[in-house]
DNA sequence: CGTAACAGCACCGATTTGGTGCTATTTCTC
DNA sequence: GAGAAATAGCACCAAATCGGTGCTGTTACG
């Protein structure tokens, strides 16, 4: 259903929960029990986020974990391709200017890769301090009749 | 990684190919062989895009599949949600307005929400006959340096 | 009445994904 | 200097999803 990974998921909370804190060296555990998500997991993808330069790791006792940069200054679109891997809504979209195998698909191509961008745009316009920050206070029990276009059924 | 699934992949294939051969009345068996993909897959996208009244079919001897409007009526959105279900990209996304239970990630909804709708959109925005037209055709030995920014990694 | 096509199942295999566990390695503290 | 506490980096397993296949209707043309 073109919807991100639980991973993927899972880290944007990690993050927003860094930000929001602003805790510069944060345990796996501290995170995973703050935002109530498996130990594990908490772990592994801390680790990725590190190894993607987008969390400052400190070893040893008295380790852990903090924002490698201001909450302004990463994306979305980073997060995401750090725990999903690169936005590329087709297999045609990875690997820029190969032709595909499927002949038919090739033309749409450039259709396709305007479409992606369109995505990854929208997903590098919103940081992580825009995530963190609850900017509309979203009304939970009255809902006024889905002010978002929800695509269809 | 953000990808749509293959079927929906294959369904437009299935869809710009009926766009451009302008037929009304195609077998499974011919849009199979034209676009080079496993027939009982090509029949049960079919199905799936004449169940969304994407198509419309005739059953029976000399019976076939057909758009169901014109080219330019039909949204890449349309489509995509008709095969691989509503464009979500997390699960908050596809009951709208219900809290979901972890808590933590809750105050992000509504940025999820923005980013959602703005994939949506970006969808919603081509149709199928910008599809399936090859507007620019797309140099294939040549790559003029990647023109479109491929995000990160 | 036979044949050619769509309709709607249910099922199965394989790939991917989510999650776990173990073994380093680093570094602080006592 | 030894031990404890934390990250690093593996490899592995279980489960859910996805892609694909096969059958049994049902419709309609000839």
């Amino acid at each position: 259903m073109i919807k991100l990974s639980r991973m993927a998921d899972y880290g944007m909370v990690l993050m927003v929960e860094l930000a929001r804190s602003g805790a510069r060296n944060a345990t796996a555990v501290e995170l995973a029990r703050a935002t109530v998500l498996p130990q594990p997991t908490v772990s592994k993808l801390l680790k990725q986020l590190a190894a993607a330069a987008l969390l400052t790791s400190r070893r040893g006792a008295s380790g852990g974990y903090g924002l490698a940069r201001d909450a302004d200054d990463i994306s979305v679109a980073e997060i995401i391709s750090a725990l999903d891997g690169p936005i590329a809504l087709t297999e045609c979209m990875t690997h820029d200017g190969i032709v595909c195998e499927i002949e038919a698909l090739c033309p749409t191509q450039t259709n396709w890769r305007r479409i992606n961008d369109a995505v990854v745009s929208a997903m590098e316009s919103v940081s992580l301090a825009d995530m963190a920050r609850p900017s509309i206070p979203v009304a939970r029990d009255s809902r006024p009749a889905a002010a978002a276009p929800t695509a269809m059924a």
